[in-house]
RNA sequence: CGGGGCGUGGCGCAGCCCGGUAGCGCACCUGCUUUGGGAGCAGGGGGUCGAAGGUUCAAAUCCUUUCGCCCCGACCA
């Protein structure tokens, strides 16, 4: 097994090495693509339940839209084609063709299968949803329409990296009609909230919500919202979206309803999503110089047991202990595995289950079987303790719980210690050329001033903080009047 | 797409400059001894060197093209 790199000595490769070492995903033979493992899917189908029964508890139901969308629909949306334009698949022809060419046979496309209009891969389905919703409203007594896809979207990045920004990658995007302004706005805050509990409650990832400026704003939405977090390399990742979308799609694909007066209308729109992209969140977050770290809530596995032995008597009763300790914990706190494998030592495996970012681990041995106590191991701190049988059941789910909470903490504390209040551009050059951060700084409110810090220094605002400090100020970068606090950093 | 680096068994690498038909460590398989923080010994299997074309009696090594990965830049809900 290759050593995994530490993170002060080269971050990316220490995450690309984390990815590996725990046998999350790899590459691919198609560009940018990568596949998602075993190890790396069970974590995703965690995230989708979660959040799937969350949206389904506020009334949304999945349904699923078509792969390719006819290349005219996303030219209805002005700002929405110029957002996507650049980073489309098209599919130009419906067959191939063998040719044999010095001896040798290859496929192309069949000329004569040339499509007469093109079809592009979703980079997203507003477009052919709303398609379809126009044909599904027509009175105020079909609205709400509050519906999600799981789907997986194309985008072609000119780079890409592991989770954080794949060619393909898979999201939920919901995308919900209603009849009034104030109702669309309200479900769009309504999601980022949800986002935002999911991504703190459940991911142990503290997050800051607000609004996009203009210009980061998703291409089409009359106000976008974000959640913000902070990596280990203090960097900003935004790992959800919500947007408002306003009547603009309703506008560009004519849908509109009938209200109790009669009068005809637009339809407000909203949309959101998160992707597998969190995934990369989640791993930059908790994870450390041995591997993965998981916080409990969301690991597939949430307790190893590694039975110790020396001969085939020991191992048949260590495991058999085993089994009725798993037995017992199974219905209290989800999947306990037994690692029985007799082809490698017990140190080897207490490495491998580090790397896999297991969050709890139960050593038991002969010595402990005659004692009737487990050695319990917490992945995260290392803190050890021997725990008797039969407080097992209450002792492990509160130890779960610490290390849901420790994670979280430390997190919020990483972060907290690397955010700052700056006042003059001196201070926000040296910090951002130095290790960087999130810095809430005054800014006048203008794009142009704030493109302009981004080509000075990379930096952007990350967003509009809902609980941003309101008091009166002077632009950071050009001095103008601000009206409050807004979140700068670098992000990935 | 521009600059830099790199593609050799599952992983990490050597060989390439000075062409002669592939090697090391780990992993893997078999056996025995082991098993409380990455076990030891013995035996064994696996690659034609990212791909295509060219030069040559001969190419992992030289030339051309191309694909992919990593870093920086541009770009990016």
């Amino acid at each position: 097994m290759a050593q995994i790199t530490k993170r002060s000595e080269d971050y990316s490769r220490w995450y690309l090495d984390v990815i590996q070492a725990a046998e999350l995903a790899e590459n691919s033979p198609v560009r940018g693509c990568m596949v998602i493992r075993p190890n790396g899917y069970a974590i995703w189908e965690n995230i989708q339940r979660t959040l799937d029964d969350k949206f389904k508890e506020l009334g949304h139901v999945n349904a699923y839209f078509p792969l390719l969308i006819p290349k005219s629909f996303l030219a209805k949306e002005a700002e929405h084609i110029e957002g996507f334009a650049k980073e489309c698949a098209i599919v130009t022809h419906h067959r191939l063709k063998q040719v044999t060419k010095n001896g040798k046979t290859t496929v192309i496309p069949d000329p004569d299968s040339k499509l007469e209009e093109e079809y592009i891969i979703r980079p997203t389905s507003e477009t052919v949803i709303w398609d379809m919703y126009r044909k599904w409203i027509q009175s105020y007594r079909d609205l709400p329409i509050l519906i999600n896809q799981w789907a997986n979207v194309m985008r072609w990045e000119m780079r890409t990296r592991m989770f954080l920004r794949t060619t393909e990658f898979l999201w939920q995007e919901g995308h919900t009609a209603h009849a009034t302004a104030e109702e669309g706005r309200e479900e769009t805050l309504q999601m980022l909230e949800v986002y935002r509990w999911f991504a703190e409650d459940i991911l142990a990832m503290p997050v800051i919500t607000g609004a996009k400026t203009a210009n980061e704003r998703f291409a089409g939405a009359v106000e976008t919202f974000s959640i913000e977090a902070m990596m280990q390399d203090r960097k900003a990742l935004q790992a959800g979206t919500s947007h408002d979308l306003g009547q603009n799609f309703a506008k560009a694909f004519d849908v509109k309803y009938q209200d109790a007066e009669g009068k005809v209308e637009h339809v407000w729109a909203t949309s959101w999503g998160m992707s597998t992209r969190i995934m990369g969140a989640l791993i930059m977050t908790h994870s450390d110089d041995d591997g993965l770290v998981l916080p409990p809530r969301i690991a597939r596995i949430k307790a190893v047991i590694v039975p110790i032995w020396k001969n085939d008597e020991e191992m048949a009763q260590v495991v058999d202990a085993a089994e009725k300790i798993a037995a017992e914990l199974r219905p209290i706190i989800g999947t306990v595995h037994i690692d029985k494998r007799d082809n490698m030592r017990p140190g080897w495996k207490y490495g491998e289950w580090e790397r896999k970012g297991v969050p709890l681990r139960m050593e038991l041995g002969p010595r402990d079987l005659a004692d009737e106590k487990v050695m319990l191991v917490s992945r995260h701190d290392r803190n050890k303790q021997p725990v008797g049988f039969t407080d097992l059941a209450a002792v492990v789910p509160v130890e779960l719980e610490r290390i849901q909470q420790d994670l979280y903490d430390q997190a919020l504390k990483r972060r907290k210690e690397a955010t700052f209040d700056i006042d003059s551009w001196d201070e926000f050059t040296k910090l951002f050329k130095g290790e960087g951060g999130f810095a809430h700084c005054h800014w006048c409110g203008d794009g142009d001033c704030e493109q302009t810090i981004q080509g000075k220094t990379k930096v952007t605002i990350r967003n509009i903080p809902f609980d941003r400090d309101e008091t009166k100020g002077e632009c950071v970068h050009c001095g103008k009047p601000s009206i409050g606090r807004v979140l700068f950093s670098q992000s990935y």
